[in-house]
DNA sequence: ATATTATGTCAGTGATGTTGACATAATATC
DNA sequence: GATATTATGTCAACATCACTGACATAATAT
């Protein structure tokens, strides 16, 4: 009996770590279903949604701003950036002080879509959210944050302090 | 500043459930960039770091044990699941009650390749962990949860009461 | 005048997922 | 014992989303 703990916490600190990992990867699985079965009926896909997220989170970003947020490489957006753009989701207007820039905004028709999909997940998140109470939601924000690289929290934070 | 409640009210909720949301994408992002770039070398990709996992995490698992774990069809399954088995990560046997049944297990270089990779999402994790708080921690846990499909949560936990 | 930057585009490739159809062997049921 | 169901595997075809590397253009900076 006097072996118990020193191996009981062992025990807890590999369970507690493989926990979080799971539930991050089965909640984010779930997380993006809805969001996929809409996108599907549209020939759009999740990168599509990821543009259309946060081209509304920051209207006037550049093309290099989503690139590197995203961080993914120019050929990649540019597909997707592309048919976004010819089915009118999102337009594109040269930037006044640097003409060389494609300022993105979302069209009306963007707007509308991105809310309709933006309204699935805020279903499921604030649902989350209220069974879990508003200690639980500070909990959850500091642990996720502690997750994302050390480099990118302000680009994170100042996604959402905006 | 009579208008100042309701207005803030509303406008905190969906800045809480945006912050939710982009932080869940930011986190798993980076979450699962140290395990790709080990499975890169190996010409491995992040479905094989999945079967790894959940092979190593319930030995003798079916095939379609997995299937429904990971919701993916048979076909992509075992596109991977043939790889690892041909590389000697997995390794698998016909099962004793019903010999349809082929129980998947981790091979000696599995398990230490599987430990590997999730040495450095334990990393990232138990850092994130320490810098929180066990509060935290447990606001984490009971966010994630709530996020996950209701009819899937006992599924998810009893992977991880295991 | 020259270098750099922001963007776009071409061609090729790879990983991961999908659907649908079909095959085999083992087990369960009538 | 005949038949249905189940667990698994496999084939062919296809879509999405990422990648690399190279090159082009226009605008801005030095």
């Amino acid at each position: 009996m006097q072996r118990k703990l020193p191996h009981s916490n062992l025990y807890l600190r590999e369970e507690e770590l493989r926990r979080g990992i799971e539930l991050l990867y089965f909640a984010y699985r779930d997380f993006t279903r809805d969001p996929d079965a809409i996108l599907a009926e549209t020939g759009f896909g999740r990168a599509h949604h990821r543009v259309l997220y946060f081209v509304g989170r920051n209207p006037g970003t550049t093309v290099s701003g989503l690139l590197s947020l995203l961080r993914i490489t120019k050929q990649s957006l540019s597909r997707v950036l592309g048919q976004l753009v010819e089915e009118g989701y999102v337009k594109q207007e040269s930037g006044v002080e640097d003409r060389r820039q494609r300022l993105l905004y979302l069209t009306d028709k963007g707007e509308t879509f991105e809310k309709e999909l933006f309204a699935t997940q805020r279903q499921r998140v604030a649902e989350a959210y209220k069974k879990a109470g508003p200690e639980a939601v500070s909990g959850f924000w500091e642990v996720l944050l502690n997750i994302v690289n050390e480099e990118e929290r302000d680009t994170v934070l100042s996604q959402i302090e905006k």
